[in-house]
RNA sequence: GGCGGCGUAGCUCAGUUGGUCAGAGCACACGGCUCAUAAUCGUGUGGUCGUCGGUUCGAGUCCGACCGCCGCUACCA
C-alpha cells in the first residue's frame, strides 16, 4: 500500500490531440490503474496548458478569444480519452480559477524568497516559436524553423534565479539517483546541468493570455512556468495545504523527452525555491518514430488516434504502444507492425484462447467453468507471470509486464495442446484441464487490465465471473486457484477480430 | 565545435558488474492437431553483435579511432 500521484504533461491547446499525446497518456493511465489494482492510493491527472502567445494567435486567427479557443480544443483531448478509457482523476485547465490562485501564491513565495528578480531581455523573436533568436541562429533573416520574419523586441521581464540552483540540484541528483528514469535520460538531465544554468524569464509584457504577476500586473507569466505549477495546483498547492501534503511529493511524472529540460532541471529549481522537494521520479520516454522520423507537428505527418481506434479498437490501440515501444528509447511505430502485433498477441493468441475455451467447455460440460486443480503445472508459471508482471509495472516497463503476462497465455495455449481436452471423455481430468484455462484467463484478464480494460472486463463477463477486474486487489487476486467453476462461460464473438 | 545517445537475426527489440551472451517475439520452412478467429502446438533456417585496432587467458559486453543515424547546445508545449 503506497501513495501514486501520476501525471501526464498538460497538452497545448494550439495542437490537436496526435499519438505522440496518446502515448504519454495510456501510459500514465496504464500506470494508475495498476497501482489501483495494487492497493495504492492513487491519484491521475492529467490536462490542458492554455496560456501563451501562440493560443493567443491561433484564436486570432479563427475569430475566437484564447478562452474560446482553449474551450474548444480542450474538450478535443477530453473526447480522445474518452476514447482511449483514459481513467484520469482530474482534468485540470491551466485557465480555470484554482490554477490562476496557486500560481500567484507561489509566485509571491518564490519573489518574497528573492528567487525572482526584474531584468530586461532584448532579442529577436519569433511569435511562432514564441522564442527568442541570435543571429547566427536564423536562416536569411527568419526564423529557422517557420522560415518567418523576427521581430525585435525589448522588454521587461522578471527573471528566475536558476542560476543559483546549480549545484543544489547536483546535490539532489546525487542524493536520489533514481529521480529520473530512464538512467540515460537522467544523465542527459545531468549534462544540462553541469553545463551551466543562466536565469530565466518568467514574465511578458507583450501579451495579455496569462497568469498576471501579482505584485506588478502588466507582467503575465510566461507560459511555461505557470504550466509546470498545474501539476502542484491540482492536489492541492495553494488551497489545500493538508491535501497537498497527501500528495506531494508521490509524485510520478511521465513526460517525453522533448520536454526533459523543463521537468528535469528548471522544475525541481523551481520547486525548491518554493521551499517544496522534488516529486519522486521523472520517467522520461522517447519518441515514436514513423519510417525512422520523429513525429513533428510542424511536419505533420501525424495520424489521429480516432482512426486507429477505428481499426484496431481501443485496447488494440492501447496495447500496441505499451507492448511494442519499450519505455525510454525512441520507438518505431509502423501500421504493418501494429497489424502484426495485434493479430499475433490479441486475435491468434489471447482471443483465440478465449473462444477455443469457451467453446469446448460448452460442448463437454454443458456451458458451465469448471474449477481448476491445485496443483496444476500451470499454477507455477502464473505465479511466475504474475510476479514478472508486477516488476514490470513497477519499473515502469510495461512492455515487460505485457511480455511476461502474454508468457503465461502461451503455456496456457500449449497445456491444452498436451491434454487435448476435445477429446476427452467428461470427468475430473477433463474439468481439471479447462478449470486451469479458464483460471489462466482469469489471472491474464487481471494482469493485463491495465493495459486492455475492455478486453479485461469481457473475458471476466464471458467466464462467468461477478464484478469486474478493477474489483479485485493484487497479488492475493491473482493468486492461483480464484476461479470457483460452476460459472457459466459465454461463448462470444472473436473478442480480437483478426485484421 | 561541445556534450548525450544509438548502430545485435528479414522486422521490432532483450542482452546486470567481460567468461553457455549469441537470445525473444514476429515473419519464413517443415511436422503435429482440428477445440478455436486459416487460429494452436512442436522443430528448424537465419546474425563475422556498424568498421578497424587495442587491453585480456577470454569482449556485443572495457579502451581508442573511424563510419552512419539522432538528440541537446542555454526562454522554441
Amino acid at each position: 500500500m503506497g501513495r501514486f500521484y501520476v501525471t501526464t504533461p498538460i497538452y497545448y491547446v494550439n495542437d490537436a490531440p496526435h499519438i505522440g499525446h496518446a502515448y504519454s497518456t495510456v501510459i500514465a493511465d496504464a500506470l494508475a490503474r495498476w497501482h489501483r489494482l495494487v492497493g495504492d492510493e492513487t491519484h491521475f491527472l492529467t490536462g490542458t496548458d492554455e496560456h501563451g502567445l501562440k493560443v493567443q494567435r491561433a484564436a486570432e486567427e479563427r475569430g475566437l478569444t484564447p478562452k474560446e479557443m482553449a474551450d474548444q480544443t480542450s474538450e478535443r483531448f477530453k473526447d480522445a480519452w474518452r476514447l482511449l478509457d483514459i481513467s484520469y482523476d482530474d482534468f485540470i485547465r491551466t485557465t480555470e480559477p484554482r490554477h490562476y490562485a496557486a500560481t500567484q501564491q507561489w509566485l509571491q513565495k518564490v519573489y518574497d524568497n528573492g528567487d525572482i528578480e526584474l531584468g530586461t531581455y532584448e532579442g529577436l523573436y519569433c511569435v511562432s516559436c514564441e522564442a527568442y533568436y541570435t543571429e547566427g541562429d536564423l536562416v536569411n533573416g527568419n526564423c529557422p524553423i517557420h522560415g518567418r520574419p523576427v521581430e525585435l523586441v525589448k522588454e521587461d521581464n522578471y527573471f528566475f534565479k536558476l542560476s543559483r540552483y546549480q549545484q543544489r540540484l547536483l546535490d539532489w541528483y546525487e542524493s536520489h539517483p533514481d529521480f529520473v528514469l530512464p538512467e540515460g535520460k537522467r544523465n542527459e538531465a545531468l549534462g544540462i546541468i553541469r553545463q551551466g544554468l543562466q536565469d530565466f524569464s518568467i514574465s511578458r509584457t507583450s501579451i495579455s493570455w496569462g497568469v498576471p504577476i501579482p505584485w506588478d500586473p502588466k507582467h503575465v507569466t510566461y507560459v511555461w512556468y505557470d504550466a509546470l505549477i498545474n501539476y502542484a495546483t491540482a492536489v492541492g498547492y495553494g488551497s489545500d495545504p493538508e491535501r497537498f501534503a497527501t500528495w506531494w511529493p508521490a509524485a510520478h511524472h511521465i513526460i517525453g523527452k522533448d520536454i526533459l529540460r523543463f521537468h528535469c532541471v528548471y522544475w525541481p529549481a523551481m520547486l525548491m525555491a518554493a521551499g517544496i522537494d522534488p516529486p519522486q521520479h521523472v520517467y522520461v520516454h522517447g519518441y515514436l518514430l514513423i519510417g525512422g522520423e520523429k513525429m513533428s507537428k510542424t511536419k505533420l505527418n501525424q495520424i489521429a488516434p480516432a482512426d486507429l481506434v477505428a481499426d484496431f479498437g481501443v485496447d488494440g490501440f492501447r496495447y500496441h504502444f505499451l507492448r511494442d515501444t519499450p519505455f525510454g528509447p525512441d520507438g518505431e511505430f509502423s501500421y504493418e507492425g501494429m497489424v502484426a502485433r495485434y493479430n499475433a498477441d490479441l486475435a491468434n493468441n489471447l482471443g483465440n484462447l478465449l473462444s477455443r475455451v469457451a467453446t469446448v467447455v460448452d460442448k463437454k460440460c454443458g456451458g458451465v467453468g469448471p474449477a481448476p486443480s491445485a496443483d496444476s503445472p500451470l499454477a507455477a508459471a502464473a505465479a511466475t507471470a504474475s510476479h514478472a508482471a508486477a516488476a514490470g509495472w513497477a519499473a515502469v516497463q510495461p512492455h515487460e509486464a505485457l511480455d511476461a503476462t502474454w508468457r503465461l497465455i502461451r503455456e496456457a495455449n500449449a497445456h491444452l495442446e498436451a491434454h487435448e481436452p476435445w477429446k476427452m471423455e467428461p470427468g475430473p481430468a477433463l474439468e481439471a484441464v479447462l478449470g486451469d484455462a479458464l483460471e489462466v484467463l482469469r489471472i491474464v484478464a487481471l494482469l493485463a487490465s491495465p493495459a486492455v480494460p475492455a478486453a479485461a472486463a469481457e473475458i471476466w463477463r464471458r467466464i462467468g465471473l461477478p464484478g469486474r477486474p478493477e474489483d479485485q486487489r493484487l497479488p492475493a487476486g491473482a493468486a492461483w486457484g480464484g476461479y470457483p467453476g460452476g460459472l457459466p462461460v459465454e461463448k462470444g464473438a472473436p473478442l480480437f477480430p483478426r485484421k
